[in-house]
DNA sequence: TCCCAGGCAAGGC
DNA sequence: GCCTTGCATGGG
């Protein structure tokens, strides 16, 4: 896979590791679309629309292209990775599968947010509420509305988290976005090592173990985590037939077998589980 | 009506 | 430490 980079664009060939559904469906963000076959997605203050020319083929039209090149990480060869999961036998059908999966680089506090908002939720409901937040507390753009920053975000009330659909989880980010507003976490965390970064993101209201992984995964890039939730539980006892019950010791399961690539795993294994389920 | 969704906090032991 | 319970909300 090879790209270039103009001043609104970016020019993608010989893509065989990145497709719009595999990066945008898989579940680590929920500001995406398609409108008559162009993706498009926005990501902190920045969108970037997708269309494929040709078979393996993007155009990336953006007016930030850097942001998106680190954001969709085309830097990172993928063909190493897929070939050391593939020694793994019953990876086979996922990576197969999900072949157009990439682990997003996102904003670290959109991430926060977003993944609070996740717990025992459905994605639907989750893309509702991150939207509703951007619409009343980002700033308009011609293309539509950015993700608020931490300082814009902490005027929000319980009662606005509460209206746009957050449920339960209202106290939850009133507090951690207030807590993220009055210290230095935000800049604190991309320091730490995955351990350290872990036992920070736990003292979070609204962050446990799995919401804490995924913030380690898609906002911080640390691989050597892998987020269980009710779909990588069906995974582990229907696909892996393990055995254990308590989701911390499955994570520990998977990280202690595929080690640094645990993150990638976890996220072929999550977009083949669900593949019955549409998005769009 | 019941079950489910990218689980977590709080309380009991 | 581990185990149980309550929890907002919309969709199947």
């Amino acid at each position: 896979m090879e790209y270039k980079v103009e001043d609104d664009k970016i020019i993608l060939t010989n893509a065989d590791t990145f497709t719009p559904e595999g990066v945008l469906t898989s579940g680590q963000v929920f500001r995406f679309g398609r409108e008559n076959g162009t993706w498009w997605v926005i990501s902190g203050d920045n969108r970037a629309e997708i269309s494929e020319i040709a078979p393996q083929n993007y155009i990336i039209n953006t007016e930030n292209p850097n942001f998106f090149v680190k954001y969709f990480d085309f830097d990172t060869n993928y063909d190493m990775i897929l070939s050391r999961l593939k020694k793994f036998e019953v990876l086979g059908p996922a990576l197969d599968y999900g072949r157009g999966v990439r682990l997003l680089r996102q904003p670290l506090f959109e991430v926060i947010v977003s993944f609070i908002i996740s717990a025992n939720n459905n994605i639907p409901r989750i893309q509702g509420s991150v939207n509703k937040i951007a619409e009343k507390f980002g700033e308009k753009r011609p293309w539509g509305y950015s993700f608020p920053n931490v300082e814009r975000l902490a005027e929000a009330s319980v009662e606005d988290f509460t209206r746009f659909g957050c449920g339960y989880r209202a106290p939850y980010l009133v507090d951690t976005i207030s807590r993220l507003s009055t210290t230095t976490l935000l800049e604190d965390l991309p320091k730490m090592d995955t351990a350290e970064a872990r036992k920070t993101l736990l003292t979070l209201k609204g962050v446990g173990p799995k919401v804490a992984d995924c913030i380690l995964l898609f906002g911080l890039g640390k691989y050597d985590v892998f987020p269980v939730d009710t779909w990588i539980d069906k995974v582990y006892h229907e696909d892996f037939h393990g055995t254990e019950t308590c989701r911390n010791r499955i994570a520990d399961y998977f990280v202690s077998t595929f080690g640094t690539d645990s993150g990638y795993c976890q996220q072929y294994l999550f977009y083949y589980k669900r593949k019955n389920i549409t998005l769009i």
